[in-house]
DNA sequence: TCTATTCGGACAAGAGTTATCCGAGTCAAG
DNA sequence: CTTGACTCGGATAACTCTTGTCCGAATAGA
């Protein structure tokens, strides 16, 4: 039960990305975070294929956000990074052994796997519910004004 | 995003010793699981180990369940199984990287945090809320009581 | 046109999970 | 009481998936 530890990176990349109004390129996110710079680029690779950035090319190109904040769960993040699969995966068991329930009785999902299903839907709607708005305007909330201003600039140096 | 496999057949496993007043030995449900022998006494030990059922040893040894089964959440046989550790770890990326926030400034969660947390704890919050016993009476309810009776008969040969 | 810069997908290394084995201990029967 | 066979338990390999890295194709600007 673990998730993707790039879930984490993708998620301080978004809400960069929202105060910067110029195109970001991968390498300044990684050195900001101070993470390895090829392996956050899949990362970013993957939130492009979802649709959640815009990859411009060539110089002074980078990403940039497609939506606005308010529009982008932590539940699309998450989802585009490690997958829109559910934890619990069902084998079927009941399907086999010498006590093997026949195809026929099997139509009805078993309790077992409602239960799950029940969980993980309780879990994506809990990060359905935040926004990277959301984030962001936390993160301003604790964070001194100075320090925001400083991060910009280095953003655009 | 994946919790262990062994989970469904520790839960199987729950249900089907809530069933039988004998002490079963794991190779028993192996083979009425029809999955790797091996594999599954590992499972078992980790239940053990969990303190939700108790081994004994010896001729017409077996595993037993500790407690009635409306004492048994899905939660604590998830838990066994799979690990207790939140699927999400922070890195404190924060505090790394030319940007990096004073460790001081660090005392209160971020907002990334506080919202896999509480997506976390809703999840679990899902799994405490059935017991074994509400899988048990879903399953009496939904299968011909022969065919309940014939693994019964099954267990004890 | 040319160059510097960017992303994108293809390519290894490592960690974690899955699967397996045999020895220590125990209970029941004879 | 002796014997015997059966049980779990932890230590041991094979495998899959995640993590991490690299270089080539395409682009915008000079
Ligand atoms: S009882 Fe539920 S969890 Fe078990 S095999 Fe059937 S559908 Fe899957
Ligand atoms: S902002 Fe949150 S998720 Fe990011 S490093 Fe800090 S505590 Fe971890």
């Amino acid at each position: 039960m673990k998730m993707s530890g790039g879930v984490e990176w993708a998620l301080h990349c978004c809400v960069v990305l929202s105060r910067a109004g110029a195109p970001v390129p991968a390498a300044k996110l990684a050195e900001l975070h101070d993470v390895s710079q090829s392996y956050l680029a899949k990362q970013l690779q993957l939130l492009s294929r979802a649709g959640l950035v815009r990859s411009t090319l060539g110089q002074s190109g980078g990403y940039v956000l497609t939506r606005a904040t308010s529009e982008i769960t932590v539940l699309d993040v998450v989802e585009a990074i490690d997958g829109a699969q559910p934890a619990f995966r069902c084998t079927e068991v009941r399907q086999r052994g010498p006590l093997a329930v026949p195809a026929e009785r099997c139509d009805t999902p078993c309790p077992i796997a409602r239960v799950m299903d029940s969980a993980d839907r309780a879990w994506r709607e809990s990060l359905r519910a935040i926004t990277v708005a959301d984030l962001v305007a936390d993160v301003g909330r604790t964070t001194p004004a100075e320090t925001l201003e400083a991060a910009r600039q280095w953003l655009r140096a």
